[in-house]
DNA sequence: CGGCGGTTTGCAAACGTTACCAAAGCGGTC
DNA sequence: GACCGCTTTGGTAACGTTTGCAAACCGCCG
């Protein structure tokens, strides 16, 4: 398994390996002939130039972080498939890793990347644990967080590109409001999460504005898988309750809450209209429909991808970058418009 | 953004950068004070040794490729997230990248992997071209196949782990006889898949033997997505036909068979029953209850990783390794048992 | 005190690139 | 024919580790 160097092709094309590096890297400064005939020699020997050796030469990797919190989830799936394609686009490879539950896995895999010289790290998810590590790391490479907020009270403002999640839970009031609700529900309300904090509030303060009715349901369980929902739904649902529309945090919340509600023998939307967050390729699916919020995740993905080039390629600026995206409402067959006084 | 090496560390312990390095690498030959001293230096400077410099010194990566051809498919993010699994376990990081339907993206990564000198490759695809190309790398670096079946015909035998399709096909029948179906549709044949092939060639060869009528749909259309499946459904559908049960290749495909069943008014599994392939993580939802083959991935994982390692420590042994992983029938709700004789 | 194993250390050469700087080649001008 | 500027090339020192080999140290025996 000897492989050929850059000095075995030198050798063979008659050069120095400047030239050879010359050759590769495509410098201006070199005769196009020559620059055949080394290109011929590599093509003929099967060369492939050793990145690690490049890496540690030039130091830079062309190599990119990418920590979701969950492989499995259909919004992180779709991100980290986004961002490949942007990265590879601007001539960046991605390399992926979950850092799922564990405890430290974080810390871990940041010291992972930092380890292997990555350029930049992207990192995904929701909670307030991550801002830190964020800051901790800021120095040695930059950072940009997808999708998380800093917590309000935090003197630190990262790099951070997010859906709007303050003006997101604004337009889920205003559009259950338009359609006649009064009276709704918050389903999945998370405590130390920045993120969740925003869209509460937003919701909050729009339905407040309209005079809507909002009863918050507070979520002990995970608010990104199913199984989540489901048990948080049944809670809800099993006692009587009033309220005629439903407000969930995620979309994977709202398929649980959809679930529950069909054996329950609740109609949906008939009953009780569901908008969801997150717009997960699932939500879209003929036989669930999901009304919802969009995250737009290309956008997103480019959005995080450029701010990141930007850290690497022009440095820190100094400050901080925030960039946020509007979601947007994604009409399908979980909401009803309520019967009455005409709503606009 | 001047990093700490590893000679500011042996300067600042007063030692050789050899020592230090022998005290990361807990070699044997070091005094325990000697360590102890360095370590602490490393921890005070926060010192993190460069990757990419141990790498290129010692020829060995700890890295390895992981190929998916589509990180929203679930079952192939639940493959991903359990070779990651193990991997750590075993030291082992994992670079993981999708090949995407993009012509000659697969070649790119097995190039880029290549370069950055990953200790091995995992390929999981159920395509014939990948197994070319695993052969023509496989000097170069340890591969594996996951999921993949070699063509019968072809001369070569690679490094493969895969669930034993043609198994799968014979136990797909037999369990549809057991519960009394006569007259089966195998939903979603492809030409050029061995993994298909083998499957198919399994069913028809337990339907053959136990005296049942199989009907084979051919399917145009991208068998891993349910919108393939909603395609291929509806031309099924859509005619009258005589089968009481359908053997759908993934259960992607049997999901959009029970959609388009439930638009058209044919209720599953009264009319029709259906077996899917694969026991995704959605198929066991319960307003689905898929009954399936399951894939086991976690064993799957296992395996294919055990083989890489092999591969990579002991080097290769010459022949080449296949392990067949049986899968087994989940039980759920979409397959009925018809009334008539006793079947056991 | 010389010598002898065994442990602990250090020197220096890799590993495969890039990058800086000097030098060679080559027309053309004075 | 010396000199100049431009293009093209090569030599060599990095980059941050590991590794083989030689040297230093240490306690002990004869």
């Amino acid at each position: 398994m000897q492989r050929v160097t850059i000095k075995d092709v030198a050798r063979l094309a008659g050069v120095s390996v400047t030239t050879v590096s010359r050759a590769l890297n495509n410098a201006p400064e070199i005769h196009g002939e020559t620059r055949e005939r080394v290109l011929r020699v590599c093509r003929e020997q099967g060369y492939r130039a050793n990145l690690l050796a490049r890496s540690l030469s030039s130091s830079r990797s062309s190599l990119l972080g990418l920590i979701v919190p969950d492989l499995a989830n259909p919004f992180h799936a779709a991100l980290a498939l986004n961002l490949e394609l942007c990265a590879q686009a601007a001539g960046y490879q991605v390399m992926l890793c979950s850092s799922r539950p564990e405890e430290g896995q974080l810390e871990t895999l940041f010291d992972l990347f930092f380890s292997q010289r990555a350029d930049g790290v992207l990192l995904s998810s929701s909670g307030d644990g991550a801002y830190d590590l964020a800051r901790r790391w800021q120095g040695d490479m930059p950072c940009v967080l997808l999708g998380a907020c800093a917590p309000e009270d935090s003197p630190h403002r990262g790099n951070t590109v997010s859906v709007d999640n303050y003006a997101g839970g604004r337009m889920a009031a205003e559009y259950l409001h338009r359609l006649g609700h009064r009276d709704v529900a918050y389903l999945g309300l998370r405590e130390g999460s920045a993120t969740h904090a925003l869209r509460y509030r937003g919701f909050l303060s729009a339905a407040g504005d309209l005079g809507m009715k909002v009863t918050a349901i507070p979520s002990p369980y995970s608010v990104s898988t199913i199984e989540g929902g489901r048990h948080l739904a049944r809670g809800f649902l099993s006692a009587p309750f009033s309220q005629t529309a439903v407000f969930a945090v995620s979309d994977s919340v709202a398929l649980g809450l959809i679930q529950v509600a069909d054996e329950l023998g609740v109609p949906v939307p008939q009953r009780l209209s569901v908008l969801g967050f997150d717009n997960i390729e699932y939500a879209a699916l003929p036989n669930i429909r999901l009304t919802t919020l969009s995250q737009n995740t290309p956008r997103l993905a480019q959005s995080a991808l450029r701010l990141l080039l930007e850290l690497i390629e022009d440095g820190d600026g100094g400050g901080y970058v925030r960039r946020l995206i509007t979601p947007s409402v994604i009409e399908r067959a979980t909401c009803r418009r309520l019967p009455g006084p005409a709503n606009t």
